[in-house]
DNA sequence: CATCTATATCTGTATATACAGTTTTCGAGG
DNA sequence: CCTCGAAAACTGTATATACAGATATAGATG
């Protein structure tokens, strides 16, 4: 009755691995939305110029796979930065599709002033937490999504 | 430049603490979203229901600080289970600012039908994982929480 | 009792997320 | 060349999420 937040109740619903990931990431994400504010950057935001501008152009499609998420959550993701200037297409004119999304001058631009403020914000977190912590934290990651796919 | 998803790159945003937390969160939910769909609960649903059925009704802010969500998300998504009449305001009239939720009949009837399905999802899920790799990465989740608060 | 402040909730707005279904285009057969 | 099925992206719709600001009430202070 009230072992919501108890040890070892991994079949009790206080234990859903599903709602643990959620409930991390969504306190997660204050810290770095916070840490982003200042150059209007939200988390995800930054990732996805992040993706992009390591990565280089790519389709909807490579990037949905690349970021395990769904093309049309991009789709509309993306439409905010273009909005804003900060992605735009790129002229690819194999298949017409396919559409292929680049950083802007602009984006790439606003992508360095975010990435000190990211790492920053990073640093902070894995300091509270220990560099091995979080390597066994992610690889658990990797091997939940390997478990759910 | 390639290394988004290299190993021990913790300072490249591949490596985002928020990215890797929201990825795993998405493809997890999908595997419970699959299972509690037959009785017409999404993960976050069920979450809210399970809450509420195990610790007694309680107001917007004490699920709030339970469930590490902000109250306004919480109010917004408690409408959606009221228009559907699985959960409720319950009187208590002590403090006219405060409300207090809980789970109806219907929703607890629900909450029933849902338990078995969820518990087959998180034992499918715990089974490819092992449970002492669920207990460590759980662990590094409240640690993440404690180091983001 | 009147006021003032703190607290709890709710509203307006914006982004994140994805499922179901539609449109557009490509490539394979005929 | 035409058709047809597969692939890529887009639209409609619904929920999840939270910040900023509004509203309402409780409790303190004069």
């Amino acid at each position: 009755m009230t072992d919501w937040e108890q040890p070892l109740d991994a079949l009790q619903p206080g234990d859903c691995v599903s709602y643990r990931l959620r409930r991390a990431a969504r306190v997660a994400a204050k810290v770095f939305d916070a840490a982003l504010k200042p150059v209007g950057l939200r988390n995800t935001q930054f990732t996805l110029l992040a993706a992009l501008a390591s990565e280089g152009a790519m389709s909807i499609g490579e990037l949905a796979a690349l970021l395990a998420t769904d093309a049309t959550t991009l789709n509309r993701n993306l439409e905010v930065l273009a909005q804003r200037g900060l992605v735009g297409d790129v002229d690819e004119d194999e298949d017409l599709r396919v559409r292929v999304v680049g950083v802007t001058k602009e984006g790439r631009a606003l992508y360095r002033k975010a990435l000190p403020r990211w790492r920053k914000a990073q640093q902070q977190v894995l300091g509270d937490l220990g560099l091995g912590a979080w390597g066994l934290v992610r690889q658990g990651l990797r091997e939940i999504e390997r478990a759910c796919a």
